[in-house]
RNA sequence: GGGUCUAUAGCCAAGUGGUAAGGCGUGGGACUGCAACUCCCUGAUGCGUUGGUUCAAAUCCGACUAGGCCCUCCA
């Protein structure tokens, strides 16, 4: 597979530490809210690229971070935590707020059949190690103690800068107006690996470590992580491009330092989702949630079409016109598979012809927009029915999308009930009484289910 | 100020040197009692602008224009 590094700027074939098993580690949520549709696009894409390395044949065994604790809204010691600040705005605890957004992830991921990682573990979970490491990185003088919490000296490195092409004399300070410069640290770009003093006292979460009692920074939780579950040596770390720095910057930084070798091999950063006024934010412009676009109507895996649409690497904007779009696109190519027949049978060597082309597409740095284009040319090819179900339910491993799937939701009405009524208003047809005929459609209609007329008579389908 | 990415039809979008995929919409037709669904046909002498390299450029190089993102909240 060739797949985009940004630690290399280009894409490359990839090739895992240990051919058997591939580990992948993505940065999870911090769960402060509900997640927006930005958010998870990055998730979309760490599922296609998991599914991708599985329909390859790797093992994959992936771990994702949940934070409940330590994000703060500035790396200075003036941030308040988000969590906190979560808590504060519904009045409920920490933890509570952690339990109740970390299920609503968990709920919008299933609603886009995102598979969740076998591994998944709160930064809560995970103190000892953070004190562990920070004890580790303090005797070799990677960090300092300075007013009461702990830094990591990014001075002491050669290649801090490794994932983005700057120096520090290229970054400027506190451009963000909300950020403010903590002087307390030796260097701009050092990083709190660990709290005793914060201006916010009223931090519910607090533990007892050699420096006293505090809370663990942000990036110090990826890397203990990763490392306790996934060991010393990780083939791809991911995340959305505005973790490419600071935090996968600092990750690296304290990993390596840590370890004293070379961490992850390939590091794999999703583009964002942005409204037309720029990046999506949960402050500016309209909210937007799975949850809204279900209550607007749109079914959420028109939504993981419209992100599959288009390359992984490239910005999308958002717009309701593309959102309709997609949603049309997604319904008509499910109702053209829908009308397949498994018919006939299976025709191997067109299904090995058609299967290779597809691995080269995902294999070709995830390329999903050509892996869809892919089944329109086989619906339209001279194939059997079979051999067409076959490819489309294969594929649909890893585009995720139900593409076979007959949508049967719930509805207080049997089989037998509908079966009676299409009879009854084919009767009515037969008769010309097109009034009674028209009744009888309008008032399934509104019980959710609608009746199409194919050439090979009257189907139905619940809504 | 530094870094980085993007620009292809009304909309989404593929394409990485060989003469513009695919989808949605539009228009026309078939099917239907009428719809819906489905099926067939339908669109760029052109790829932000402008120079250059080449037998050949959307693709490579330069300049310019417009816009996004990052530079200690972030997916």
């Amino acid at each position: 597979m060739k797949i985009y590094n940004t630690l290399t700027k280009k894409v490359e074939e990839f090739v895992p530490n240990n051919k058997d098993i591939v580990t992948m580690y993505t940065c999870g949520p911090t769960v402060y809210h509900y997640a927006h549709i930005g958010n998870l696009r990055t998730y979309i894409f760490e599922d296609i690229l998991e599914k991708t390395l599985i329909y390859l044949g790797y093992n994959v065994k992936r771990c994702m971070n949940i934070t409940d604790v330590g994000h703060l809204t500035s790396d200075a010691d003036t941030g308040e935590d988000k969590m906190l600040k979560g808590a504060k705005r519904e009045k409920k605890s920490v933890l509570d707020i952690a339990k109740f957004y970390t299920e609503a992830f968990k709920n919008d991921t299933s609603k886009l059949n995102i598979k969740w990682p076998e591994i998944v573990s709160c930064a809560t979970d995970n103190i000892a190690k953070y004190i562990e490491m920070i004890e580790d990185l303090l005797s070799k003088n990677y960090a300092y103690v300075s007013e009461g919490n702990v830094y990591f000296d990014t001075s002491k490195l050669a290649n801090y800068y490794q994932l983005i092409n700057q120096t520090d004399k290229d970054l400027a300070q506190a451009v963000r107006a909300d950020v403010s410069v903590d002087q307390a640290k030796k260097n701009q770009t050092d990083f709190v690996l660990w709290f005793t003093k914060s201006k916010f006292d009223d931090q519910e979460l607090k533990w007892d470590s050699p420096w006293g009692v505090g809370y663990p920074g942000w990036h110090i939780e990826c890397s203990a992580i990763s490392l306790t579950y996934l060991g010393e040596h990780l083939d791809i770390h991911c995340g959305g491009v505005d973790n490419i720095f600071p935090h996968h910057t600092n990750e690296i930084a304290q990993s390596e330092s840590y370890l004293g070798h070379k961490w992850c091999n390939y590091w794999i950063h999703g583009e964002h989702l942005n409204d037309k006024d720029g990046k999506m934010s949960k402050s500016n412009g309209e909210f937007l949630t799975l949850s809204l676009l279900e209550e607007k109507g749109y079914n959420p895996l028109a939504y993981r079409f419209m992100c599959l649409n288009t390359s992984y690497r490239k910005v999308l904007t958002f717009t309701y016109e593309a959102l309709d779009n997609a949603q049309k696109s997604y319904q008509k190519l499910k109702n053209k598979i829908g009308t397949l027949q498994e018919v006939g049978a299976l025709d191997s060597s067109k299904y090995t012809e058609y299967d290779n082309k597809f691995k080269e597409y995902i294999s070709d740095d995830l390329n999903t927009s050509n892996a869809i284009s892919l089944i329109y040319d086989l619906l339209k090819d001279e194939v059997s029915g079979t051999t067409k179900l076959a490819l489309i339910k294969s594929w649909d491993k890893v585009l995720s999308l139900d593409l076979t799937k007959k949508e049967i939701k719930n509805t207080h009405h049997d089989e037998e009930y509908i079966q009676q009524m299409i009879a009854k208003r084919n009767e009515a047809k037969a008769n010309k009484d097109y009034k009674l005929a028209d009744e009888i459609r309008d008032t399934l209609l509104e019980e959710g289910i609608i009746l199409k007329d194919t050439r090979e008579g009257t189907i139905f389908e619940i809504n």
